[in-house]
RNA sequence: CGGGACGUAGCGCAGCUUGGUAGCGCGCAUCGUUCGGGACGAUGAGGUCGCGGGUUCAAAUCCCGCCGUCCCGACCA
C-alpha cells in the first residue's frame, strides 16, 4: 500500500499506475464502464476530447481532407482478404454471430479499424486517375478486445479518427503519409504541449497490412514511451485485396496506393502522463476545458462583492475567447485551490476583499515557481492588465510546458554503445543505440529489459556500428530509439 | 491464460484468527459558526457484508462451489 497525500492520491513518484488511475477518477475524466475494458468518458474528459477533435480536424481540413462515416459492422470475410491484416487483428476481434433473434449467415465483426470496408467502397468509387486522390477522414469508435485494458491508454472500445487516402502512385502516397505524421507531431506540440519523436517503426512493430508504419512517440513522466499517433503507407496491399484500380492517362489499369493514419483517445492518456504531478492533472491550455478559474474570497458583503467582480471579469474574458469558470461553490478557498489543481486548470485567479480594494487579482499558475511550502508563487495583476493579458499568459504557460517536457525528455535520453549502459538507460528513459534489425533480437532485448524499439527517428545522423545486443552489423543506417512502452 | 491482491454504506477501509445486536474515516443532508491553502460543532440519512450451497440454535466470520474486479506478464491506438 503506497502512502497517499492529503488529496488521497498516491504520489506519482511512488506508483505511476496507482497515481494514473486515481487521477483519472478523482479529476472526473472518466469512469469504468460495467463491461470489462470499457470506459465512460465523463464531461470533463469529453470536453478535452472535443477540444482535441476540433483542433485536429481543422488541420485535416487545412490539408485538403473531408470527413465521412463508414459502418461499424464489417462482413467477417472482408478481414480475410488481406493476409497480414487478418492475422494481426483476428485475436482481438469482437464478432457478432446472432442478430434479430437468429444466427447470421455470415458473422459481422465490429470494426477494429476500417481499411477493409473503406477499401471496398473505394473500389466502387475510383475508376479513373481523375478520381484521385481520395482524401477522407472518419471520426468514429472502434473495438479491439485487448487482454489488458487501461483507461484511455488501451480500452476495449475507443474513439479516434482514421484517415484513409488513395493515390495514383507511391510517391504521392508517401508524401501524404509523411505529411500526416508531421501534422500529428505539430498538433501534439502546439496543442497538447508534448514534444514527439517522429520516426518509422521497425518491421516487427509495423501495422498489420502496412508497407511502412510511422509513429510519433512521446516520453511520459516516468520515462516510458507512448505511441501517440501513427501514419501508414499501405502500398497496394489493400488495393489488391479490394481491387481498387483506376485507369491512368495511358489507358492502363493501375492499383492505387493507399495510406491510413490515426490518433485516438489515448492522446488524453498522453496528456495526463506527460504533464501530471503529485497534485494531479496538468492540462495544456489549448486542451483545458477551463483555462482560467476564478475563486472569489470573502463572506457576507465582501463575498458578494468579490463574486460580482469575478463574474464581471469572467464575462470580459469569455468575450475575449478565454474558457473561464467562476467557482461559486460554498466551500473554503483552500478546498477550491486544491480541487482546481487536481483538475489541472492552468491559471487560478483569487479575488478577495483586499484585492478588490487594491484593484488587482491574484494569479497562480498550476505549474511554475513554488514557495517553500511547495505552493505556487502568486502574482498580483491590475484588473485591466489581467483581462487583456490572459491570452499571452496562457501562451507562455503552454510554451513553458513544452519546454519542460522537452527538457525532461532530453535529460532522460542517452546515446549508448554497450549493453550495461543500455539496460540502465531503458530503465528510466530512452536509449539511442544501434540495432541489427532482426526481429528475434528485438524479442530478446524485450524479454531482457522490457524495452522495444520505439522508432527509427527521422532525425539523427547517418552512422553505422554494431548491434547493442548481438554485435551483428547495424541496420537502418543510424541509431534507433529504444524504450519501455505503455 | 500464468503470477499476485481483493470483493463489507457513494469512496477508502476495519471487523474474520477465536461464529453471538455491522463499525470507522471521508463524503452526503439540515442547522449554526467559519471562509486568503482541503474549517468546526451538533443532529441525521445511508448496508440483502459479491453470488449460491453447506455446517450451526446462530455465519461478514468456518467449509465447498461460482462470479467479478484490480495490479504484474503475454497482445496492443
Amino acid at each position: 500500500m503506497s502512502k497517499k497525500n492529503q488529496l488521497g492520491v498516491t504520489p506519482l513518484s511512488e506508483d505511476v499506475s496507482a497515481w494514473y488511475n486515481e487521477i483519472v477518477f478523482k479529476a472526473e475524466l472518466a469512469d469504468r464502464g460495467p463491461a470489462k475494458g470499457t470506459m465512460v468518458i465523463r464531461p470533463y474528459g469529453y470536453t478535452i476530447w472535443e477540444l482535441l477533435q476540433a483542433q485536429l480536424d481543422q488541420r485535416f481540413k487545412d490539408t485538403g481532407h473531408v470527413n465521412a462515416y463508414f459502418p461499424l459492422f464489417i462482413p467477417e470475410s472482408y478481414l480475410h482478404r488481406e493476409a497480414d491484416h487478418v492475422e494481426g487483428f483476428s485475436p482481438e476481434l469482437a464478432v457478432v454471430t446472432h442478430a434479430g433473434g437468429k444466427e447470421l449467415d455470415e458473422p459481422l465483426v465490429v470494426r477494429p479499424t476500417s481499411e477493409t470496408v473503406i477499401g471496398e467502397m473505394y473500389s466502387r468509387w475510383i475508376t479513373s486517375y481523375r478520381d484521385l486522390p481520395v482524401l477522407i477522414n472518419a471520426w468514429n469508435n472502434v473495438v479491439r478486445w485487448e487482454l489488458r485494458p487501461r483507461i484511455f491508454l488501451r480500452t476495449t472500445e475507443f474513439l479516434w479518427q482514421e484517415g484513409h487516402t488513395a493515390h495514383a502512385d507511391q510517391q504521392e502516397a508517401m508524401d501524404e503519409t509523411m505529411q500526416m505524421l508531421g501534422v500529428y507531431a505539430e498538433f501534439a506540440r502546439t496543442v497538447a504541449a508534448i514534444p514527439m519523436i517522429e520516426g518509422e517503426k521497425t518491421p516487427g512493430e509495423r501495422f498489420a497490412g502496412a508497407v511502412r508504419t510511422f509513429t510519433i512517440e512521446g516520453m511520459m513522466r516516468d520515462g516510458k514511451a507512448l505511441q501517440s499517433g501513427t501514419s501508414h503507407y499501405l502500398g497496394t496491399n489493400f488495393a489488391q485485396a479490394f481491387d481498387i484500380t483506376y485507369t491512368d492517362v495511358n489507358n492502363e489499369v493501375q492499383h492505387v496506393h493507399t495510406t491510413s493514419w490515426g490518433m485516438s483517445t489515448r492522446m488524453i492518456g498522453a496528456v495526463i502522463l506527460a504533464h501530471g504531478d503529485d497534485q494531479g492533472l496538468v492540462l495544456p491550455p489549448r486542451l483545458a476545458p477551463i483555462q482560467v478559474v476564478m475563486v472569489p474570497i470573502g463572506r457576507d458583503e465582501d463575498g458578494v462583492a468579490a463574486a460580482a467582480k469575478a463574474d464581471e471579469l469572467a464575462a470580459e474574458l469569455k468575450a475575449a475567447g478565454v474558457r473561464v469558470h467562476v467557482d461559486h461553490r460554498d466551500a473554503s478557498p483552500g478546498f477550491k485551490f486544491s480541487d482546481w489543481e487536481l483538475k489541472g486548470v492552468p491559471l487560478r485567479v483569487e479575488l478577495g476583499p483586499r484585492d478588490l480594494e487594491a484593484g488587482h487579482v491574484v494569479v497562480a499558475h498550476r505549474v511554475g515557481e513554488v514557495d517553500d511550502k511547495g505552493r505556487a508563487v502568486k502574482q498580483q495583476i491590475p484588473f485591466a492588465d489581467f483581462v487583456s493579458g490572459v491570452p499571452a499568459l496562457l501562451d507562455a504557460y503552454h510554451d513553458m510546458l513544452v519546454e519542460r517536457a522537452e527538457t525532461f525528455r532530453d535529460e532522460n535520453t542517452s546515446v549508448v554503445d554497450n549493453w550495461d549502459a543500455f539496460e540502465a538507460q531503458v530503465a528510466t528513459g530512452f536509449a539511442v543505440a544501434f540495432h541489427c534489425g532482426r526481429p528475434e533480437c528485438e524479442d530478446d532485448i524485450k524479454s531482457a529489459t522490457k524495452a522495444t524499439p520505439r522508432c527509427i527517428p527521422l532525425e539523427g545522423e547517418a552512422a553505422e556500428g554494431v548491434c547493442i545486443r548481438c554485435d551483428n552489423p547495424s541496420a537502418y543506417g543510424k541509431r534507433i530509439i529504444f524504450g519501455r512502452a505503455y
